[in-house]
DNA sequence: CTGTTAGCGCATTCAA
DNA sequence: TTGAATGCGCTAACAG
């Protein structure tokens, strides 16, 4: 395998001068760079990481730690790695995933004492998750994909839950919609202190009441089954209800066959709008969901924008860094029935 | 941060004796080597992974390629992962995962030329894939999940389709069964030729057919509205059928939901049994899915052995790498219904 | 704009 | 059983 030697004795300049023409830090004759670069291509030749690691002090790998049996790497996950990888690259960086319980953390600080990677993105932050101050102990550098209440001093990018839940209710009111439920996480990420769980609970109750709807929260299980049961519980609670707004996949799917079962069509007599939805789920049902999508990618480019500035000591704060979701028709957002939605009954 | 020579001066002996006594690679007397120890646990040393790669020109990473939006880093894949990453730390190995398109070949190419990992573990094989060929160019070491149809000097792990579909037949026979369908992966991934919905397949219609048995063969997209198209497919097709063997998950939901708006009780109407099914998954339905639960964590400790067989050029031919799925008790298997099942109607 | 050179932290060969 | 010395391939001063 061809070396920065070999390289440089080819172009016949020095080490140096290749190692510079690579990096482009600092000024190259186009004659010299091209006369490198072509010996680049000849040989085939690529910076080996390793010594390219020890001799800068830096690794040029950037790790998100992700638990293999996760919520699911599910598809909002999946756009979110997206958009980091492709940010990651553009600043020459590559993206990794360390699959492990992001609170294993021995295994973390080990990967990073290593200095395998210069920076770590933390995602499923809880409101008061103590493996950031661990981190902040360790000095490394991190990003929360989420945030911890207390934000002082620390890099996050996170979802606008509050805009995206006043987006969501203004179009449901405009509708004319003024009973609504929520389907949300389960009782035990409320409990966790799971971000996104307590933030919408929260931005719903909230809003709702200033807005003088009737909103009935319902945390639910991830689980098709569960949905079917909150669904039994939302409509065993107030009949009238018009509306839903769920934040599960599989829990909305329950959700929608118990819809069925018991005749009430989607969305003449019950409207449905997903929150924080990747559109690779939307398009699964039929009518297609109609959502606030999750702004993945997004998401992931900012989080690697802001853990490079934390890496080269350069915060900005002038980054948006609470992205809200976008609207994104589908076909289940109808007006509410004018007074009570029929019921209908089945033996 | 500590370095193996503040190490050696801790413990009064020199900076090579420091690396044999982490390495254990030739002998070391236990005082010496308790003198070193302490003094590593003292500094709270880590060897630094950029420094032991340049000089052993190994980086002791091996690499996982997913894609980020791959068909769900689902349950089965987590499991999978887990398993692949206890064995590799066993083996003094850090699993990575490389979250990007594994038909990228360029990045695959790079990051492995960059040497950021001593061998690459390659999901989603197809029967005829291009990329396994383009690895073997780049001598590449590599583990394939899955099968190429050719095989000849590859190294691979792999579920054994065939088995599992053979225990699965002889379940439902044994409960007089004996018009089944197997509801499978899409028609898109048939004709990709994706390993397991080609094997799985083959094995039904096979097997089927030796037995005498009417075997019905659905190809189905994941999700929930295919899985219900699906089963009105089925049993348009012969509504005799008292049996379905499911690849999927999603398209199973859809599937039972249709029974159950067409009211048939499962099990008592129809039998339904998963096919290399995560314990995750067959949890989330009521009754709970009997299913050939995936033996993802063992695949993952085998192809992970494999690999490090690869990389330490030390081909082991002994160790079985055709792994079959295990029969797990759920509530969704019963005694086919002696004559035709009852078929309710329903307005 | 380009060349020379000193390490980065460790594995490993050669001596003892 | 241990120590000394070399170099892995590259970055980043320093010098021109």
């Amino acid at each position: 395998m061809a070396t920065m030697k070999d390289v440089a004795k080819a172009a016949g300049v020095s080490l140096s001068t290749v190692s510079y023409a690579l990096n482009s830090n600092r000024p190259i004759s186009p004659a010299t760079r091209d006369r490198v670069m072509a010996a680049v291509d000849d040989l085939g030749y690529t910076r080996n990481a390793a010594a390219r690691a020890l001799a800068g002090r830096r690794s040029h790998v950037l790790a998100l730690v992700l638990p293999p049996t996760s919520t699911s790497f599910s598809a909002t996950i999946g756009q979110f790695v997206a958009g980091a990888v492709a940010a990651a690259e553009e600043h020459g960086y590559t993206l990794v995933i360390w699959p492990f319980a992001w609170d294993d953390q021995a295994k973390v600080d080990q990967l990073v004492r290593q200095k395998l990677a210069d920076g770590v993105l933390v995602m499923e932050v809880t409101l008061d998750d103590q493996r950031i101050t661990a981190l902040e102990r360790a000095h490394v550098p991190f990003t929360m994909i989420g945030r911890t209440a207390e934000l002082a001093g620390r890099s996050w990018v996170d979802i606008d839950f509050e805009a995206t839940m006043a987006e969501t209710l203004d179009r449901l009111t405009a509708l004319g919609h003024t009973r609504v439920a929520l389907l949300n996480h389960s009782n035990r990420m409320l409990d966790a202190r799971y971000g996104p769980a307590v933030r919408t609970r929260d931005a719903f109750l909230d809003q709702t009441a200033r807005r003088r709807l009737v909103g009935y929260h319902t945390p639910c299980d991830d689980t098709a089954l569960a949905g079917r049961g909150a669904a039994a519980q939302i409509w065993g609670h107030d009949p009238d209800i018009t509306a839903v707004i769920t934040l599960h996949e599989l829990a909305a799917i329950g959700l929608v066959n118990w819809l069925t079962v018991e005749d009430r069509a989607i969305p003449d007599d019950v409207s449905v709008i997903g929150i924080a939805t990747s559109p690779l789920i939307t398009a699964l049902s039929v009518p297609p969901l109609t959502a606030m999508r999750a702004p993945g990618p997004d998401l992931g480019r900012t989080a690697i924008y802001e853990l490079i500035d934390v890496i080269d000591a350069e915060p900005r704060r002038d980054r948006p860094r609470l992205i809200p979701c976008t609207y994104t028709e589908g076909g289940t957002l109808a007006p509410a029935q004018p007074g009570h939605p029929a019921r209908k009954v089945r033996s």
